[in-house]
RNA sequence: GCCGAUGUAGCUCAGGGGUAGAGCGCAUCCUUGGUAAGGAUGAGGUCAUGAGUUCAAUUCCCAUCAUCGGCUCCA
């Protein structure tokens, strides 16, 4: 007999080999019907393991904590996805004889698997068909079927099959851990675990095809991928479609249009975003508002030119490693003469640090800018404003004493915190990039101050009692990184702000201050950035906003609207009461109902809408309709007294 | 850059081998209004671009460009 102990701290005894299913059947068979997987941590184990998620079917050979996942769970989720793509696998294979199989896994929002058609082709036509397959194989009431192979069994399988992507992952693994999973006719490599049957798979929708590259190299054999996500009950299904409906109406590229905030076009080039008069409004009390917080931090501005000399990147290292593959560089009249548009702006602030001698006392000094930088990102992944090949980043550059490191960042972070506090985006994470676990060669730097930043991020991160995740191999070449994640409308993720050790660029340009003992002492640079670009930054808050931007932020705070033309006199005298009080008003007298003009103004997403009548006139009031409702009528001077405090409230 | 889909009026979209349609927007006129579409009239298109097939191409084929969904990349 062994123990089990429930997440209520009760313990059963059962019979050695127990699987998760009987322990929920014993409880009630309809707990059991609702159960998709377990998740099963051995007596024994760390405190702060999380267990191992096992097949509800999977004996139990010892002492164990048992957890029974729901699709509630997002491990449960997990299982319920990943069996999922083996269905589809099944379909595919029964409607394209010869497919050759990647890999399948559960993603955030269903599943994907890849696959090698051979010469046929699939397109999106074809889906509805493979959704149908699927569908059939569940009724089936396949039982997925765990089954442990030798590696040498499981090569000579799959060479028979012919599937080389199957034998390369199995070349991989370590003889004695492979299993193979069977549902129906579909036999498939696969750690697990899976469902107890497809039966519990009740609506199916494939979402896209798109190529991917074998193992993410973009050398290698491009395979298809097919995207779908299943739900244990077809309702589901259809709210999970209103819901991808509601989250493409958040798209900023759409809000960006009906708002009239930006646009772009091909004549002027790809990926190169036209603010309109309204996003530049936006864009500018962005600015303003970290501009105010940065002076009070202590930072000072500068201005830098939008193109630096070819030298000037030799010098920082970035033409070696990115040269071929920027904009390329600008010719002069002079013969030999090369300037780069600037890819960023930390090559230029570093100019400004040697333009004088330093002493430890001025340290940290922050140099800050709002510097507009060109990339060329490849065409395919150029996306509305997330992703563009001109852009402002809110920069700035610390440099400090290696005794002040810890102490900025924190700062910085504190910054960053802020900004997110501001805007109420609470959704987020942060990650700490570092290097390659083993694998050092790509880095730039020695071994030691690596290892002294990587530990300084760590120490910050956690004294700030973020968040965080640790993510090897995502640092930059020159130095570790602490970036904040915030998802858009569609959930996918996007970097905002970002904070960034190098230890680098003060070598390559040979910056120094003068130490209290009067000795030469190189300094730290911190680049940090909290919005990330104000580009990427402006899509994230109306796709966080729908559009619905507070007050503060909003380019057109105030309209005024005449119930008819013949009280725009009183209308255009309120407009100016309230641009005096540096409230952002315009009036909108234009020969349209008053129903009309308010339908199109709340399409601009104002959220102040001021109209006045005849009984305003008399009474020397305006009414007021805020975000769609009615909040009363009121003075002029009561207005202005009531917005302030609206901002006020929102800012503080 | 790679795979796939798409490209028709300023916007959103319908159509289809025989020279083009709707709604919104825009212009003019009527209307002067009380909280999300008042009415009438009118102007707008080389059907993305280029090359083919055809008596005839916006429609079919191919290429290019752009957009979208992914992949790869991201100082």
């Amino acid at each position: 007999m062994i123990n089990i102990t429930f997440p209520d701290g009760s313990v059963r005894a059962y019979k050695k080999g127990v699987t998760a299913y009987e322990i929920a059947m014993g409880i009630s068979p309809r707990l059991a019907a609702e159960v998709l997987a377990a998740s099963v941590k051995f007596a024994g184990e760390a405190p702060e393991s999380k267990g191992t998620t096992y097949d509800l079917t999977r004996p139990i050979e010892s002492d164990a904590t048992v957890t029974l996942l729901k699709w509630d769970s997002d491990e449960a989720k997990r299982v319920f996805w990943h069996s999922s793509s083996h269905l589809m696998a099944e379909a595919l294979e029964a409607l394209y004889p010869g497919v050759k199989f990647g890999i399948g896994p559960a993603i955030e929002n269903g599943f994907y698997y890849d696959v090698d058609l051979g010469g046929q082709t699939i397109t999106d036509a074809d889906l509805p068909k493979v959704e149908k397959k699927m569908l059939e194989l569940a009724q089936k009431k396949e039982d997925f079927k765990r089954i442990e192979v030798s590696k040498a069994d499981a090569l000579q399988h799959f060479t028979e099959k012919g599937d080389p992507y199957k034998c390369e992952l199995i070349s991989e693994l370590e003889d004695g851990t492979i299993t193979y999973y069977e549902n129906g006719a579909f036999t498939d490599l696969c750690r697990g675990p899976h469902l107890k049957n497809t039966d519990v798979i009740k609506a199916v929708k494939l979402t896209s095809i798109a190529g991917a590259y074998w193992r993410g190299d973009e050398h290698r054999q491009q395979l298809t991928r097919i995207y779908g996500i299943t739900f244990p009950k077809k309702s589901m299904l259809d709210e999970y479609l209103v819901m991808l409906e509601e989250a493409k109406k958040r798209d900023h590229r759409k809000l960006g249009k009906e708002m009239e905030l930006f646009t772009f076009s091909s004549r002027v080039g790809l990926g190169l975003p036209l603010w309109l008069p309204r996003g530049a409004v936006m864009r500018n009390i962005l600015e303003t508002f970290l501009r105010k917080k940065q002076a009070e931090l202590g930072y000072l501005p500068v201005v830098t030119p939008h193109i630096g000399s070819k030298d000037l990147y030799v010098t920082s290292g970035h033409y070696a490693k990115y040269g071929k593959d920027s904009f390329q560089p600008i010719r002069t009249p002079q013969e030999g003469e090369e300037y780069m548009l600037k890819p960023m702006n930390c090559p230029h602030h570093c100019e400004i640090f040697r333009s004088s001698p330093r002493s430890y006392r001025d340290l940290p000094l922050r140099l800050a800018e709002f510097g507009t930088v060109y990339r060329y990102e490849q065409s395919g992944e150029l996306h509305g404003l997330t992703r563009v090949r001109g852009f402002t980043q809110d920069d700035a550059h610390l440099f400090c004493r290696p005794d002040q490191l810890q102490e900025e960042f924190e700062k910085v972070i504190d910054l960053i915190l802020y900004v997110f506090k501001t805007l109420k985006m609470t959704d987020y994470m942060a990650q700490i990039s570092l290097r390659h676990q083993t694998d050092h060669s790509k880095y730039i730097g020695s071994e030691e101050n690596w290892e002294k930043a990587e530990q300084a991020i760590i120490d910050a991160a956690a004294n700030k009692g973020l968040n965080t995740v640790i993510e090897y191999d995502e640092a930059a070449f020159y130095g570790p990184k602490l970036d904040f994640m915030v998802k858009d409308a569609l959930g996918r993720r996007w970097q905002l702000g970002t904070i960034q050790v190098d230890y680098n660029l003060p070598e390559r340009f040979q910056l120094e201050y003068t130490d209290a003992d009067g000795s030469k002492q190189r300094p730290v640079m911190i680049h940090r950035a909290p919005f990330g670009s104000i580009e990427r930054f402006t899509a994230v808050v109306l796709e966080h906003t729908a559009g619905h931007l507070p007050l503060w932020l909003s380019p057109d705070q105030v309209k005024v609207l005449p119930i008819s033309e013949k009280y725009a006199d009183y209308a255009k005298k309120v407009c100016e009461l309230l641009n005096y009080s540096e409230i952002r008003a315009s009036v909108d007298a234009r020969n349209e109902t008053l129903g009309k003009r308010i339908r199109e103004i709340a399409a601009l997403r104002v959220p102040v809408l001021v109209i006045v009548g005849e009984k305003e006139v008399a009474e020397g009031t305006v009414s007021v309709r805020r975000n769609g409702a009615d909040a009363g009528s009121m003075s002029v001077d009561a207005f202005v007294e009531y917005f302030k405090a609206a901002v006020a409230e929102e800012l503080s």
